[in-house]
DNA sequence: TTACTATATGAGCAGATACTCAAGTAGGTG
DNA sequence: CACCTACTTGAGTATCTGCTCATATAGTAA
Protein backbone atom coordinates (compact mmCIF):
# COMPACT_ATOMS: atom_id res chain seq x y z
CA UNK A 1 0.00 0.00 0.00
CA UNK A 2 2.65 2.53 0.75
CA UNK A 3 5.26 0.79 -1.82
CA UNK A 4 5.65 3.22 -4.24
CA UNK A 5 7.91 1.36 -6.60
CA UNK A 6 5.98 0.31 -9.59
CA UNK A 7 7.91 -2.60 -11.01
CA UNK A 8 6.23 -5.48 -11.45
CA UNK A 9 9.66 -7.93 -11.52
CA UNK A 10 9.00 -10.53 -13.13
CA UNK A 11 11.89 -12.55 -13.04
CA UNK A 12 13.48 -10.86 -9.85
CA UNK A 13 16.30 -13.38 -9.46
CA UNK A 14 17.79 -12.55 -12.69
CA UNK A 15 17.15 -8.65 -12.27
CA UNK A 16 19.39 -9.38 -8.81
CA UNK A 17 21.97 -11.02 -9.92
CA UNK A 18 22.25 -8.45 -12.70
CA UNK A 19 22.47 -5.99 -10.51
CA UNK A 20 25.43 -7.42 -8.38
CA UNK A 21 26.98 -8.43 -11.60
CA UNK A 22 26.27 -4.37 -12.84
CA UNK A 23 29.29 -1.72 -13.57
CA UNK A 24 29.14 1.21 -11.27
CA UNK A 25 28.10 4.41 -12.28
CA UNK A 26 31.18 6.05 -13.06
CA UNK A 27 32.58 3.48 -14.67
CA UNK A 28 29.44 3.54 -17.31
CA UNK A 29 29.36 7.21 -17.33
CA UNK A 30 33.09 6.66 -18.48
CA UNK A 31 32.58 4.27 -20.51
CA UNK A 32 29.58 5.70 -22.29
CA UNK A 33 31.67 8.87 -22.98
CA UNK A 34 34.42 6.76 -24.30
CA UNK A 35 31.96 5.69 -27.25
CA UNK A 36 30.97 9.02 -27.74
CA UNK A 37 33.74 10.46 -28.60
CA UNK A 38 33.84 8.36 -31.02
CA UNK A 39 30.27 8.42 -32.12
CA UNK A 40 31.03 11.37 -34.49
CA UNK A 41 31.99 11.02 -38.03
CA UNK A 42 34.59 13.87 -38.32
CA UNK A 43 36.18 12.80 -35.27
CA UNK A 44 36.33 9.57 -36.59
CA UNK A 45 37.94 11.03 -39.69
CA UNK A 46 40.40 12.92 -37.33
CA UNK A 47 41.51 9.80 -35.52
CA UNK A 48 42.10 7.53 -38.56
CA UNK A 49 43.59 10.17 -40.85
CA UNK A 50 45.90 11.01 -37.62
CA UNK A 51 46.83 6.93 -37.39
CA UNK A 52 49.30 8.16 -40.36
CA UNK A 53 49.80 11.34 -40.50
CA UNK A 54 50.93 13.94 -37.83
CA UNK A 55 48.32 17.19 -38.84
CA UNK A 56 47.70 20.47 -38.33
CA UNK A 57 43.99 22.13 -37.85
CA UNK A 58 44.09 23.69 -41.39
CA UNK A 59 45.26 20.13 -42.61
CA UNK A 60 42.68 18.75 -40.75
CA UNK A 61 39.59 21.10 -41.46
CA UNK A 62 40.68 20.82 -45.41
CA UNK A 63 40.67 17.27 -45.62
CA UNK A 64 36.85 17.16 -43.10
CA UNK A 65 36.10 20.30 -45.48
CA UNK A 66 34.66 22.26 -42.43
CA UNK A 67 35.77 24.82 -40.25
CA UNK A 68 38.69 25.63 -38.82
CA UNK A 69 37.10 26.34 -35.91
CA UNK A 70 34.80 23.29 -35.74
CA UNK A 71 37.99 20.65 -36.23
CA UNK A 72 39.43 23.09 -33.24
CA UNK A 73 36.04 22.07 -30.78
CA UNK A 74 36.58 18.38 -32.14
CA UNK A 75 40.10 18.32 -30.93
CA UNK A 76 39.39 19.58 -27.59
CA UNK A 77 37.13 17.01 -26.74
CA UNK A 78 39.46 14.29 -28.40
CA UNK A 79 42.28 15.78 -26.26
CA UNK A 80 40.08 16.08 -22.89
CA UNK A 81 39.63 12.38 -23.56
CA UNK A 82 43.25 11.55 -23.86
CA UNK A 83 42.69 10.26 -27.76
CA UNK A 84 44.94 13.03 -29.30
CA UNK A 85 48.10 15.23 -28.17
CA UNK A 86 49.67 18.60 -29.65
CA UNK A 87 53.28 19.89 -30.14
CA UNK A 88 54.17 23.09 -31.16
CA UNK A 89 56.25 23.86 -33.65
CA UNK A 90 56.63 27.50 -34.35
CA UNK A 91 53.05 28.75 -34.36
CA UNK A 92 51.87 25.54 -35.91
CA UNK A 93 50.37 23.08 -32.94
CA UNK A 94 50.35 19.39 -34.59
CA UNK A 95 48.19 16.69 -33.58
CA UNK A 96 48.46 13.07 -33.15
CA UNK A 97 47.11 10.01 -31.31
CA UNK A 98 47.89 10.27 -27.70
CA UNK A 99 49.01 6.65 -27.70
CA UNK A 100 48.67 3.53 -30.03
CA UNK A 101 45.53 1.70 -28.37
CA UNK A 102 43.46 4.87 -29.22
CA UNK A 103 43.28 3.08 -32.50
CA UNK A 104 41.85 -0.69 -31.40
CA UNK A 105 38.71 0.55 -30.36
CA UNK A 106 38.44 2.36 -33.80
CA UNK A 107 39.75 -1.11 -35.38
CA UNK A 108 37.52 -2.82 -33.46
CA UNK A 109 34.55 -1.27 -35.03
CA UNK A 110 35.51 -1.97 -38.28
CA UNK A 111 35.89 -5.32 -37.58
CA UNK A 112 32.33 -5.19 -36.03
CA UNK A 113 31.09 -3.76 -39.25
CA UNK A 114 32.94 -6.28 -41.19
CA UNK A 115 31.36 -9.45 -40.08
CA UNK A 116 28.14 -7.74 -39.56
CA UNK A 117 27.75 -7.60 -43.62
CA UNK A 118 28.31 -11.14 -44.33
CA UNK B 1 40.34 34.88 -57.67
CA UNK B 2 37.40 32.84 -58.55
CA UNK B 3 38.47 29.86 -56.45
CA UNK B 4 36.06 30.17 -53.38
CA UNK B 5 37.85 27.45 -51.46
CA UNK B 6 39.02 29.57 -48.50
CA UNK B 7 41.29 26.23 -47.03
CA UNK B 8 44.78 27.06 -46.25
CA UNK B 9 46.44 23.80 -46.57
CA UNK B 10 49.96 24.33 -45.19
CA UNK B 11 50.47 20.55 -45.81
CA UNK B 12 49.65 19.70 -49.14
CA UNK B 13 50.37 16.35 -49.19
CA UNK B 14 49.68 15.27 -46.13
CA UNK B 15 45.96 15.79 -47.03
CA UNK B 16 45.83 14.19 -50.02
CA UNK B 17 47.52 11.14 -49.01
CA UNK B 18 45.23 11.19 -45.93
CA UNK B 19 42.21 11.60 -48.62
CA UNK B 20 43.62 8.86 -50.38
CA UNK B 21 43.22 6.87 -47.26
CA UNK B 22 39.87 7.99 -46.01
CA UNK B 23 37.13 5.95 -45.08
CA UNK B 24 34.47 6.46 -47.41
CA UNK B 25 31.27 8.32 -45.90
CA UNK B 26 29.01 5.59 -45.79
CA UNK B 27 31.58 3.75 -43.90
CA UNK B 28 32.30 6.48 -41.47
CA UNK B 29 28.38 6.72 -40.64
CA UNK B 30 28.02 3.29 -40.28
CA UNK B 31 30.91 3.40 -37.88
CA UNK B 32 30.11 6.68 -35.74
CA UNK B 33 26.19 4.83 -35.68
CA UNK B 34 27.73 1.77 -33.83
CA UNK B 35 29.91 3.76 -31.48
CA UNK B 36 26.30 5.63 -30.82
CA UNK B 37 24.32 2.92 -30.07
CA UNK B 38 27.26 2.26 -27.30
CA UNK B 39 27.28 6.03 -25.82
CA UNK B 40 24.46 5.72 -23.21
CA UNK B 41 24.65 4.45 -19.95
CA UNK B 42 21.73 2.71 -19.54
CA UNK B 43 22.12 0.67 -23.32
CA UNK B 44 25.62 -0.19 -21.88
CA UNK B 45 23.67 -1.72 -18.83
CA UNK B 46 21.55 -3.65 -20.80
CA UNK B 47 24.42 -4.90 -23.03
CA UNK B 48 26.36 -5.16 -20.39
CA UNK B 49 23.58 -7.18 -18.23
CA UNK B 50 22.40 -9.32 -21.29
CA UNK B 51 25.73 -11.04 -22.02
CA UNK B 52 25.28 -12.94 -18.63
CA UNK B 53 20.95 -13.43 -18.94
CA UNK B 54 18.36 -13.38 -21.41
CA UNK B 55 15.93 -10.80 -19.77
CA UNK B 56 12.22 -9.66 -20.63
CA UNK B 57 11.73 -5.76 -20.81
CA UNK B 58 10.37 -5.33 -17.25
CA UNK B 59 13.31 -6.86 -16.58
CA UNK B 60 15.93 -4.29 -17.80
CA UNK B 61 13.29 -1.74 -16.45
CA UNK B 62 13.72 -3.14 -12.89
CA UNK B 63 17.70 -3.05 -13.30
CA UNK B 64 17.58 0.48 -14.54
CA UNK B 65 15.25 1.72 -12.55
CA UNK B 66 13.70 3.40 -15.81
CA UNK B 67 10.28 2.76 -17.39
CA UNK B 68 9.65 0.01 -19.74
CA UNK B 69 9.00 2.32 -22.14
CA UNK B 70 11.97 3.83 -21.80
CA UNK B 71 13.85 -0.16 -21.90
CA UNK B 72 11.53 0.13 -25.30
CA UNK B 73 13.07 2.27 -26.94
CA UNK B 74 16.60 1.95 -26.42
CA UNK B 75 15.74 -2.04 -27.43
CA UNK B 76 14.41 -1.15 -30.31
CA UNK B 77 17.44 1.07 -31.30
CA UNK B 78 19.50 -1.93 -30.46
CA UNK B 79 17.46 -4.38 -32.55
CA UNK B 80 18.15 -2.07 -35.87
CA UNK B 81 21.73 -1.89 -35.17
CA UNK B 82 21.42 -6.06 -35.01
CA UNK B 83 22.96 -6.05 -31.09
CA UNK B 84 20.34 -7.41 -29.45
CA UNK B 85 17.38 -9.68 -30.57
CA UNK B 86 14.23 -11.18 -29.13
CA UNK B 87 12.22 -14.67 -28.44
CA UNK B 88 8.80 -14.78 -27.73
CA UNK B 89 7.35 -16.99 -25.07
CA UNK B 90 3.78 -16.47 -24.29
CA UNK B 91 3.33 -12.79 -24.19
CA UNK B 92 6.68 -12.26 -22.54
CA UNK B 93 9.65 -11.39 -25.09
CA UNK B 94 12.96 -12.32 -23.95
CA UNK B 95 16.01 -10.56 -25.25
CA UNK B 96 19.40 -11.19 -25.47
CA UNK B 97 22.52 -9.97 -27.40
CA UNK B 98 22.41 -10.28 -31.39
CA UNK B 99 25.49 -12.77 -31.08
CA UNK B 100 29.01 -12.73 -29.12
CA UNK B 101 30.58 -10.19 -30.66
CA UNK B 102 28.64 -7.47 -29.70
CA UNK B 103 29.84 -7.74 -26.29
CA UNK B 104 33.58 -7.67 -28.37
CA UNK B 105 33.71 -3.50 -29.06
CA UNK B 106 32.19 -3.25 -25.00
CA UNK B 107 35.12 -5.42 -23.18
CA UNK B 108 37.70 -3.45 -25.79
CA UNK B 109 36.35 -0.01 -24.11
CA UNK B 110 36.56 -1.23 -20.67
CA UNK B 111 40.32 -2.55 -21.57
CA UNK B 112 40.90 0.92 -22.84
CA UNK B 113 39.32 2.85 -19.67
CA UNK B 114 41.60 0.41 -17.53
CA UNK B 115 44.79 0.85 -19.31
CA UNK B 116 43.82 4.72 -19.44
CA UNK B 117 43.69 4.84 -15.50
CA UNK B 118 47.61 3.97 -15.13
C1' DT C 1 -16.49 -11.82 -27.24
C1' DT C 2 -14.24 -8.96 -23.28
C1' DA C 3 -10.56 -8.15 -20.25
C1' DC C 4 -5.91 -8.50 -19.09
C1' DT C 5 -0.71 -8.60 -19.62
C1' DA C 6 3.66 -7.46 -21.89
C1' DT C 7 5.50 -4.73 -25.06
C1' DA C 8 5.69 -1.26 -28.93
C1' DT C 9 5.05 3.13 -30.81
C1' DG C 10 4.20 8.21 -31.75
C1' DA C 11 4.11 12.93 -30.02
C1' DG C 12 6.16 16.17 -27.35
C1' DC C 13 9.75 18.19 -24.61
C1' DA C 14 14.18 19.25 -21.99
C1' DG C 15 18.82 18.72 -22.48
C1' DA C 16 22.91 17.55 -25.35
C1' DT C 17 25.60 18.12 -29.52
C1' DA C 18 28.04 19.97 -33.74
C1' DC C 19 28.26 23.53 -36.21
C1' DT C 20 28.94 28.98 -37.41
C1' DC C 21 30.43 33.47 -36.28
C1' DA C 22 32.96 36.83 -33.77
C1' DA C 23 36.38 37.81 -30.60
C1' DG C 24 40.50 36.39 -28.10
C1' DT C 25 45.34 34.42 -27.39
C1' DA C 26 50.20 32.71 -28.32
C1' DG C 27 54.07 32.83 -30.99
C1' DG C 28 56.63 34.75 -35.12
C1' DT C 29 58.11 38.67 -38.17
C1' DG C 30 59.11 43.44 -39.64
C1' DC D 1 56.26 48.13 -30.80
C1' DA D 2 52.59 46.75 -34.48
C1' DC D 3 50.99 43.22 -37.29
C1' DC D 4 50.41 38.67 -38.96
C1' DT D 5 49.43 33.64 -38.58
C1' DA D 6 47.63 29.46 -36.36
C1' DC D 7 44.69 28.28 -33.33
C1' DT D 8 41.27 28.63 -29.34
C1' DT D 9 37.19 29.92 -27.13
C1' DG D 10 32.36 31.52 -26.00
C1' DA D 11 27.81 32.55 -27.61
C1' DG D 12 24.20 31.42 -30.41
C1' DT D 13 21.51 28.07 -33.08
C1' DA D 14 19.56 24.07 -35.59
C1' DT D 15 19.40 19.37 -35.05
C1' DC D 16 19.56 15.16 -32.38
C1' DT D 17 18.64 12.30 -28.27
C1' DG D 18 16.46 10.06 -24.33
C1' DC D 19 12.98 10.45 -21.67
C1' DT D 20 7.58 10.72 -20.33
C1' DC D 21 2.90 10.14 -21.38
C1' DA D 22 -0.84 8.36 -23.92
C1' DT D 23 -2.23 5.14 -27.15
C1' DA D 24 -1.82 0.88 -29.94
C1' DT D 25 -0.78 -4.01 -30.65
C1' DA D 26 0.03 -9.11 -29.84
C1' DG D 27 -0.86 -12.87 -27.21
C1' DT D 28 -3.47 -15.11 -23.03
C1' DA D 29 -7.42 -16.26 -20.34
C1' DA D 30 -12.22 -16.00 -18.98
Amino acid sequence: MQDICKCRVIHEQVVEKSLENALEDQEVEALANLYKAYADPSRLRILYALERFEMCVCDLAAMLSISESAVSHQLRLLRNMRLVKNRRDGNILYYTLYDKHCITLLKTGLQHLDEQRR
